[in-house]
DNA sequence: TTGTACGCGTTATCAA
DNA sequence: TTGATAACGCGTACAA
């Protein structure tokens, strides 16, 4: 490695002393330093091609202009446009994200997060917040900021975005009604999980609406395929329906997996819907029908709200819902009288 | 934020200098310090629950225990059980990972780089080297470990990590000419990319060692769906083929979306394989035909390597070809006579 | 407007 | 075996 270009380096080069080149680069600071040395002070940080050295800065201000992102699963399609969106954010603004997967596991989230904190990450990103959640109260104890995404926590005070699962699954209802269906099922998402909570929620109150019994419900215990596959066969043995709401997609694809080895087919003799619009869902057999969230820019929302809490822009607590659409494919028909 | 417990508060609460508590909680001084001062030191740690600064420790050793990793664009389904991999085998051993999207774009690229660098990340771990790499370059003249995934870099003596594109090839070649297809065209990955040269030449030889006539090939600008589909397009208006090797999954979808909208139909008017066989794959319609590379080994292996040099554990350039395995689906039948 | 001096928390070196 | 001291690179009160 080549000897690392400092600070002093370039006060060397341009004749100044350490001190100014360092009010040089900040933008505070800027406007104390003459026009003229100012401007010496660039060219020779020019030249030598100097970077600060964040480490150093991070020693001296307690900030490491980064911030921690836990999420369940990386391979969950669901997280990757959401984790762009957010390295977008902080990438405008100089930040970087430190990434650590929880597989919903409570002893490695906790490992994960002494390490990035270990870090001194400036703040996190919470895409696994149970409902009553340890890792998540730590964090609150100790003042550093968090936003949670797609995943409300029970204290009212945490800054939040989430899809509007409501409108969602309204507009689900509204669609499945609008076909003729009546008996209308559910998988639910798993209890611990507060968008679990939220969507089973909204199914009821929308059949309410249209004076139609209340689903059928099936609890998942994860966000699964197999669990998704596993509800679907509970709910063939217990009832009959022709309508299956599923609370993601994951576990849409796990109830047709089922459907079609039984020889079932969707749409024709069931129809079926999922949540999210993940990427190549448009594309299975046959293409989903389900509400598509803005992944991205709740990944770009979250990051923004950490970055005015970080920056201290903001002491606010935000609340941001985003607007959601029902896409509809091939996974949804009439009932068949 | 807590006044946070630093190596002096420790000291001081076990009556002796920081110092003795540095060497104390190091694994290799830890010999050098008195049995009964260690379990004075140990117990004051507890109670005080003391962890250890990584900041401070970094600008001191120069080593941050981080290092970064590049991507081009993490919701490409392939990379995410790639990067699982990685972190599973860097949390081991205390590690994590800084993760940067590139977008396949160089200014990008080297915004990205730039900001890692800042942070003093250990090594890197690259899934985008084109074939002449700048970024990649730059690496190799400071003297960062590197290791890269997926793409062989231009120079030889830079670890690597590959799936065994050969054998996937042939793999392919032998299930296609085994149904009987002889006339076969290829959708090749871009120019500047290794995987899509070696998978290229791979397939030449193949049709070689059948026989066969070489294959009419179009070449992708990029591993996009849209790419696919183009290339596609061009391959029906110049040529008369059985069936298709695309260089890779996503340019088979994008390939197959095309045929689809003709009303040609997979695979009875024309076969299709892909390469990686991504997440969900399996469920397209029709299921695809591909090659399985181990995604999370992969990764997991790249880090080790990473390892080894950021520890000084080797010196030897390690290069890895991980097994595949031909995955047969619905996208590939005997060609109509 | 610029320079001086100190400290952030840790580890490495040297002396005791 | 332990203590003292310096240094890693930077930012910031304070003095000039």
């Amino acid at each position: 490695m080549q000897p690392k270009v400092t600070l002093r380096d370039v006060a060397a080069r341009a004749g100044v002393h350490p001190a100014t080149v360092s009010r040089a680069l900040s933008e505070d600071s800027r406007r104390q330093v003459n026009a003229d040395t100012l401007r010496r002070i660039l060219v020779a940080v020019e030249d030598l091609g100097y970077e600060p050295d964040l480490t150093a800065r991070t020693l001296r201000t307690g900030r490491t202009a980064t911030v921690g992102v836990m999420v369940p699963d990386l391979t969950n399609p669901l997280f990757p446009p959401i984790l762009r969106g957010i390295e977008d954010a902080l990438l405008e603004r100089g930040f970087t994200a430190l990434i650590g997967n929880t597989d919903n596991d409570l002893e490695r989230e906790q490992r994960v997060q002494r390490a990035l904190r270990a870090r001194n990450v400036d703040g996190f990103i919470l895409m696994t917040t149970h409902r009553s959640d340890q890792a998540l109260a730590a964090l609150v104890r100790d003042e550093i900021p968090v936003v949670t995404v797609n995943r409300v926590a029970g204290e009212p005070d945490i800054p939040s975005v989430r899809a509007d699962d409501d409108a969602g699954i309204a507009a689900i209802v509204d669609h499945l009604a609008g076909l003729g269906h009546t008996r209308i099922a559910a998988i639910a998402g798993p209890r611990g999980l507060s968008t679990g909570r939220a969507r089973a929620r909204a199914l009821a109150a929308g059949l309410r609406r249209y004076g139609l019994p209340p689903a059928t419900v099936v609890q998942a215990r994860a966000f699964s395929e197999t669990e998704g596959s596993r509800c679907m066969e509970e709910l063939l043995e217990s009832s009959d329906v022709t309508a299956v709401v599923a609370s993601n997609d994951v576990l849409a694809l796990g109830a047709m997996d089922v459907l079609r080895q039984r020889g079932l087919r969707v749409p024709d003799d069931l129809s079926v819907t999922g949540f999210n619009d993940m990427r190549f869902v448009d594309r299975l057999n046959p293409p989903l029908t389900t509400v598509r969230i803005p992944k991205h820019e709740m990944g770009w929302e979250a990051a923004r709200i950490l970055l005015d809490r970080i920056l201290g822009k903001t002491t606010a607590t935000q609340h941001a819902v985003m607007p959601v659409r029902l896409v509809v494919r091939g996974s949804t028909a009439p009932p068949r009288s």
